[in-house]
DNA sequence: GTGGTCTAGACCACA
DNA sequence: GTGGTCTAGACCACA
């Protein structure tokens, strides 16, 4: 649970930012409840405290979770976690389409890719 | 005409490459036309000459150019600039779509961006 | 009635401090009456004891409040809780307004914003 | 020039988002005009770079200034710092202010105060 | 224990 | 050289 890639461009942080909001999104954690301790999270993960800080805070700027200095973090009640992520999943979709558009691939071509991936059965992720 | 974002994550270099696939995929320099030398380029775009160097490197890997010490960089003929850019355009494109159908984005929501992007009109870039 | 905010970036025992300061200022609590004890207050605002006794601790190098080993704290007679109160706030505002004016706030944008407050009708707290 | 406190309550990096916020709102440095390198200013202010870094993209994330990967750190044009600061100084007047209220400041008492920093002669800072 | 800040220093890709 | 990421480790106030 929680699997990062070390070897991955996409820095750390952020897969875990991703990972966190996918979580959160899809209820496996609640409002209110509470996060794994920085430090904990960190041992956990095998990576350091700081970049799990860096994550949670920007999960906090984003109103998914909220810090209380010297109890913990928790995830925000309300929290637009699934909206922030489906908003930001559009976005890059567009940017993939409009790309291939450019690149000469047909409407029929995308809309075939598309179809492919949402016929596989349900995946492991 | 190659219009590169200073700002963008994506490096400069990596740009360039895709900028000059697409010129040469639509034909717009054609094969054993030859390309501005790296330094003028760079000096046009307003970059580094390493970074044009390291974009024709990548170009000539893939077969899409080729360089003649002393003389300059050539299109190549039968380069497959096309082919390579939908196969990796189709790949992002996947990539995105898997990604928004594990966030929640229903079949419907993502043909009807793949829609409204095929019906934008044609666009400046 | 005594509603502290967890998750500000002000300390929960100087928010204490504050909020029991004001409502002995506001004589809701009188001269010689006694204060809830550390645990009973802790245990009603669901905070730790010893975020209460740091609070207890300051009112009373203050002279807002005294304690008696074994008994209990009590609002001291003669406490100069308003007079303390006024005086940080008046401080406060003081440096808010210097800070304002240096970045180039008029002393209209200023005072229009005091009228703002002071004709807000009676608030909640 | 950038005068920072070390012992203050207040974090090194916030301070410093702050007087570069000044700086600019003011106009000491223009738009696209570069930012001392992170490593420079680091130096300068015997600080450590990763302080100056977390100041630098705080400023870029409020669109005060915006960094390019090997380039440096500029002005963004168009930034808004004035306007930025003006409604974070107001918002602390107005919570200084209404805090005064409840104390029980009157509205001439801090109007009163209000004037005396307008009217104190152009200070040094 | 908890989050927040900071230092020292390394490594990376890019320019 | 430049910004970006990450580690290791320290110290702080607060709970």
């Amino acid at each position: 649970m929680l699997q990062l890639d070390l070897q991955s461009r996409q820095p750390i942080y952020e897969q875990l930012i991703q990972k966190l909001s996918e979580m959160i999104s899809a209820g496996a954690i609640k409002p209110e409840e509470q996060l794994p301790s920085v430090r904990t999270l960190a041992r956990d993960l095998g990576i350091n405290p700081n970049t799990v800080q860096k994550a949670y805070q920007e999960l906090e700027r984003g109103g998914i979770i909220y810090s209380v200095a010297g109890r913990g973090s928790f995830i925000a009640p309300g929290n637009r976690a699934n909206e922030t992520l489906c908003r930001q999943s559009l976005i890059r979709i567009r940017e993939a389409v409009a790309d291939g558009r450019r690149t000469g691939l047909s409407h029929r071509q995308v809309e075939e890719t598309v179809r492919s991936v949402y016929e596989e059965g349900t995946k492991h992720d």
